[in-house]
RNA sequence: GCCCCCGUAGCUCAAUUGGAUAGAGUGCUUGGCUUCGAACCAAGAGGUUCCGGGUUCAAAUCCUGGCGGGGGCACCA
């Protein structure tokens, strides 16, 4: 809807980037509104509220009927109502396109690939890492609507001094289980996870392992982590197309292979034997990383940069990584791979998200994998379900940092707004089943009352809603836009009837609520979220 | 010491990217089921947007100086 307003507008001479259109929920200030004028007024030196007279007056000798009505108010903007008809003819390309709505072409032919999750296989997936999930998924899904070809990945860091810590660990539980008494390894991984897993691996491998067979022990803890990391990630709906490991681009050579180029090109530099990542380009941060330590083996930064020219040299238009904020230091170093790469940095994304801090009735928990002591996500998904979770995380903007009760979750699983949105879309297929079959029908000018013309307003917002979140990346606009859209189609059950109308209403209204459903099952399943029949 | 993020109602978070009277949920007070499912609707109370200064028609938002919280600055991953 947007994109028509804003085509009008720009016809008048205000360049459509600066025109801030902006939806308006009450409608004493017009369905949508602008402040182009101040603009205006700015360049031609006038008073804002004559330039806003005379744009007005611009816009209003085009309108062809579109608009319904065009207002100066305030000290120069801009308000416009639009006519019903739009709206009624926008409800009837709802129904036509059904899943399709809401969609748009910018990312026709070409494709994106989103990293995400990429939890270290040291443990279970807490709570803090669970956050890159949802807002990752509904990226992806954005990207899809979009019309891009996505590809979801996500690294595993399957190799290197952590997974020794875990082997180590896993080891002492193993002697333990077997009526040993070892010694607990330093820096250890602590809580009951290993535990399980060399109980476990006792049955399966037998009782005969030694220190030197400390790598069977891994590849079992290794393969019984992801069996229950990707399990968990499923159940928030997520899979992955590409599932990269560390030990995999080393043992291809492709690790080796990037070293060797960088080398080759000069981005290396030797230091105290060691060899330190060197790019000397135009950035002024300080980016320098040791790529090879001086015993010659590689750091885990070597195989991300291998991991990042298979990347960068995929073909792909987009490429992003979702990290948690404590990457943050790593941001310049992949970036300063763009360049050597031949790939646009400008369409190189690190997205950060800020910590989830985990609270019980006020007092906050420290978290901390080594200590074993988080909340891993599966805890909390069986408590509150997927779907609570999801719209949880995804309401807040990934840059703050969230807060999270235990003592609130049970509480608010009974009052977590996703069941409003969801009671909604409940509601909607309810009376649609009640009706049974009904005409179709090619003309809804019956629907005119103030919350029959909300309803239509709001659901023809999604394509925009799309459309910006594509631009910004900001998904916790879903879970704002799909609790407007519930409150708005409640506010339309209580007052309108249905089932109970005479003909033409009774059609059409069944139009308009099938439409919403239709809206409102997109909305849900681009944050990844379920549109239950029943509940 | 340097760098990044945050600070908004009792609590958890928004605010269309600088717009009009800062909004939702939750909690609290109150009213509404003989009518498509009340997991709903309606009404009320609740604010120095951490503090100071600046920029302009306009600042929660931008610049600056503080205060407070989180994270990062390894031959760990």
């Amino acid at each position: 809807m947007k994109e028509e307003i804003l085509a009008r507008i720009s016809e008048c001479g205000v360049p459509r980037d600066k025109i801030g259109l902006e939806f308006q929920e009450n409608e004493s200030l017009g369905h949508y509104s602008t402040s182009a004028a101040f603009l205006v007024a700015r360049q031609k030196n006038i008073s804002s509220k004559a330039a806003a007279e005379e744009l007005a007056a611009l816009i209003e000798k085009n309108n062809d009927g579109f608009f319904s009505r065009i207002e100066v108010a305030g000290a120069g903007f801009i308000n416009f109502w639009i006519s019903p008809a739009v709206f009624q003819k926008e409800t009837l390309t709802i129904l036509n396109k059904g899943e399709a709505y809401g969609k748009n072409d910018a990312g026709k032919g070409r494709k994106a690939r989103v990293e995400y999750v990429s939890a270290n296989p040291t443990g279970p997936i807490h709570i803090g890492n669970a956050r890159g999930g949802p807002y990752g998924e509904s990226l992806a899904r954005t990207f899809l609507m979009s019309g891009y070809e996505v590809t979801r990945e996500y690294y595993n860091n399957d190799i290197g001094g952590q997974i020794e810590k875990l082997g180590a660990t896993l080891f002492y539980w193993y002697k333990k289980e077997l009526g040993g008494d070892p010694i607990f390894p330093e820096n250890g991984y602590q809580g009951e996870f290993p535990r399980e897993i060399a109980v476990s691996a006792v049955a399966a491998l037998g009782r005969d392992l030694k220190e030197s067979d400390v790598d069977n022990l891994i590849n079992f803890g290794l393969e019984e982590i992801y069996k229950e990391n990707f399990d968990v990630l499923e159940r928030l709906g997520i899979k992955y197309d590409i599932i990269r490991e560390e030990s995999e681009l080393i043992s291809s050579g492709a690790t080796e292979r990037a070293i060797e180029e960088l080398r080759s090109r000069g981005f290396l530099k030797e230091y105290e034997g060691a060899l330190w990542f060197a790019p000397k380009d135009e950035f002024l941060e300080d980016r320098e990383a040791v790529v090879v330590k001086s015993d010659g083996t590689p750091t885990y930064f070597a195989s991300d940069i291998a991991y990042h020219r298979e990347k960068f040299k995929s073909g792909s238009n987009k490429i992003i990584d979702i990290f948690g904020s404590n990457h943050f230091g790593h941001i310049p170093k992949l970036r300063a791979l763009t360049n050597i790469f031949g790939f646009s940095p400008d369409d190189f994304y690190v997205l950060l998200y800020q910590s989830v801090r985990v609270k019980r009735g006020g007092e906050v928990l420290k978290m901390s994998k080594r200590a074993g002591t988080y909340i891993t996500a599966r805890e909390v998904i069986d408590e509150v379900g997927p779907d609570a979770m999801i719209f949880s995380f995804l309401s807040s903007a990934s840059t703050t940092h969230i807060d999270f009760d235990l003592e609130e979750v049970k509480k608010r699983n009974m009052k977590n707004p996703v069941y409003y949105v969801q009671y909604a879309y409940v509601r909607a297929r309810n009376v649609i089943r009640k009706l049974g079959e009904y005409d179709s029908v090619s003309d809804l000018s019956v629907l005119a009352s103030d919350t029959d013309i909300l309803l239509m307003r709001k659901m023809a917002e999604f394509p925009d809603i799309i459309a910006e979140t594509l631009k910004d990346f900001c998904v916790h606009r879903y879970t704002r836009y799909a609790y407007e859209l519930a409150r708005v189609f409640h506010n339309f059950y209580e007052k309108e009837r249905v089932l109970n109308e005479d003909e033409p209403a009774k059609s059409a209204r069944a139009a308009l609520v099938e439409a919403f459903a239709g809206v409102m099952q997109n909305t849900l399943s681009v944050m990844g979220i379920s549109s239950p029949e029943e509940m």
